[in-house]
DNA sequence: AGATCAACTGGAAACGTTTCCAGTTTCCGA
DNA sequence: TCGGAAACTGGAAACGTTTCCAGTTGATCT
């Protein structure tokens, strides 16, 4: 650690030139060259770097972002910040990583500290919403980009995907490779997810295609492999008078791990006895033996597109709220049919199919 | 976004008192009571809350701690990012992610714009890492807390792992339940973990310990599944003179199971025709089939000690430079023992060898 | 009663930067 | 040669906060 930095005074001084000017050559607006030429060999004398904070105060610009959502651990949201980071960075800005607690009390603290400053905008991915939470964001004193729900209506920027939609394909699929007795192990009902892929298990399971065949949900504790694996225990135990279960779809790839577990301590095989199709379409899932059919919901460009809005809005971009919706796709690999080559699945390969 | 936030100066108005004697009432530092209620009510009505910058600006602390890493979404990172996070958001400091880039010339320009002073503190974990780096680290303005190598000579805080003697723990334990004929799929050699890891098996297999049998590596392109994957296709392709490999050192998580794929490419199983052991424990080993036997680098723990340890420099705490080492463990699983309960090997179970 | 002291308050400076404004020079065309 | 515009420069204010310093009050002790 050396001792102290220079300031652009110090710079001013050693240049022999007033402090606007030395602002002004370092920027290059409305300088003479023998003005820039000269402040610029004192600024490297004295290694001078401006102060970040010295222009925050007076640029009321702090180019940072901050990123929250509920468990920086969840894969989802590594992707997620790993393309937001890549869009921000470019344009200068920092991203923060912040915490938006469990519950929708401690979501709402976090985004009224945003009063104090500190980032230029926020992009919140919060578990569980309320008309609290809503009234929030509306009131924060800088731009906020919600992934998840779709909050145009009440004026909030938003990038959704239609989960819903993307449990349809995945019951779709399954029916499609003959499938009939479908369980469905969902999380917490209580959070926005949850609550979205119910609707859509319920919704394609009660669809004309689905006519005549069996279809039962188990419940999750939460959104990992140790909650998957009990409420698959649970479900596949159940053996219903429609028959044993054929498939079951998982609301996220970690359940889905959970499933695939639990139907081999029943000495189910997968795909063979009983196919899985997780969500998100996770690495993990990728590289899992077998490897995972799951419904992608498009994180990084979830990510991608709200850095994009946030960076519109913090660029002073105005206009009615936006809403970004990206199309979910199915990924089929080993889990809902049968292994050929197992090589070909392999992230490596990249595959992608149409949205 | 309401219109714009209340100053200091305008609850000081409100309250009729001076503005030093608003910010002692609110910071509860040598204020009456009545002063106290009086000026709390004036923030309260405007709803005031302290700005950040004009607080970073005049207290030269910006309550900030940044922690780079190349690769934001490799799972062991995802680790530290997450304990640093649980170290230091109750002390009130945030996290900014940053990237080192891949090269070393890009993480000197990383620690060189700590120079702008928008941290108080970075926690680095420099994949390659020179003099000009150390000389770097060394004149940075803030303090700066190494994960990776010991540079504790050079005058440098670190917080390092021994993963020499871990992969030697790995080696240890195939040769323990008989394998002889080991070999080490490896990451690139000339970053700071493919090389320690390299030394680390070749002298385990040159240990008296293992006078006799046979080894031999192949390098991997990347620390990832799919060149594990194309490592192990040519490792276990090679038969040796000795007889086939009946056991694999993965130099972390995802080559391993890039091993596992190919020796299920090949026909072989899992541990009983070859064993495979990984390398940091991480979640997607953990939860493979077969689960990973892995050797634990402790990235929480190396997290928490990282941002422990910025915290006491960012408070002033003087001293010479601090050398923390977490000692390696091997997590035992299904990669290389006969598969007997997997339930008991979910996370959930929490399983913890003994440092 | 006078002096000493503690408890509290207000004025003002300081942190480092950008930018408005006014002033000076230079140059060009009339 | 002169007027005016253009190009450039310097002074000073402003961003919002904390804290030093000096001053005032009220109480306690001798």
């Amino acid at each position: 650690m050396s001792s102290s930095r220079a300031t652009l005074i110090q710079v001013a001084e050693r240049a022999g030139v007033s402090l606007a000017s030395t602002s002004r050559a370092l920027h290059g607006t409305g300088a003479s060259s023998a003005m820039v030429e000269r402040v610029r060999a004192a600024a490297a004398e004295l290694g001078y770097s401006p102060d970040a904070i010295g222009r925050s105060l007076r640029m009321k610009r702090t180019f940072q972002v901050a990123f929250a959502v509920a468990d920086i651990g969840n894969p989802v949201y590594v992707e997620m910040l790993t393309a937001i980071h890549e869009v921000l960075a470019p344009h200068g800005y920092r991203v923060v990583v912040m915490s938006t607690g469990h519950t929708v009390a401690s979501t709402v603290d976090l985004v009224r500290s945003l009063g104090s400053g500190f980032v230029d905008g926020l992009i919140v991915s919060p578990l569980r919403t309320d008309d609290v939470l809503v009234e929030a964001i509306k009131e924060a004193p800088v731009p906020v980009v919600v992934i998840g729900r779709s909050l145009e209506r009440q004026g909030i920027d938003s990038v959704s995907t239609d989960s819903t939609a993307g449990i349809g394909q995945a019951v779709a699929h399954l029916v499609e490779i003959g499938r009939r007795r479908i369980g469905f192990v969902n999380g917490p009902l209580d959070t926005t997810p949850g609550a979205a892929r119910q609707r859509g298990f319920d919704a394609a399971t009660s669809a004309p295609l689905f006519a005549g065949d069996h279809a039962e949900t188990e419940r999750a504790d939460d959104f990992t492999v140790a909650a998957g694996l009990d409420a698959a225990r649970r479900l596949l135990s159940r053996d219903p008078a429609a028959g044993p279960f054929d498939a079951v779809v998982a609301a996220n790839d970690l359940l889905a791990i959970g499933v695939i577990r639990a139907a081999g301590e029943l000495g189910l095989s997968v795909p063979r006895d009983v196919a899985v199709t997780g969500m998100d379409d996770t690495e993990i899932g990728r590289v899992f033996q077998p490897s995972l059919t799951s419904v992608s919901l498009g994180s990084s460009e979830r990510g991608r597109a709200a850095a994009q809005l946030v960076l519109d809005r913090v660029g002073d971009v105005v206009g009615p709220a936006q809403q970004i919706a990206i199309g979910p796709h199915l990924a089929v690999r080993e889990s809902t049919t049968p292994l050929v080559e197992p090589a070909e699945t392999l992230p490596a390969s990249k595959e992608k199919s149409a949205r």
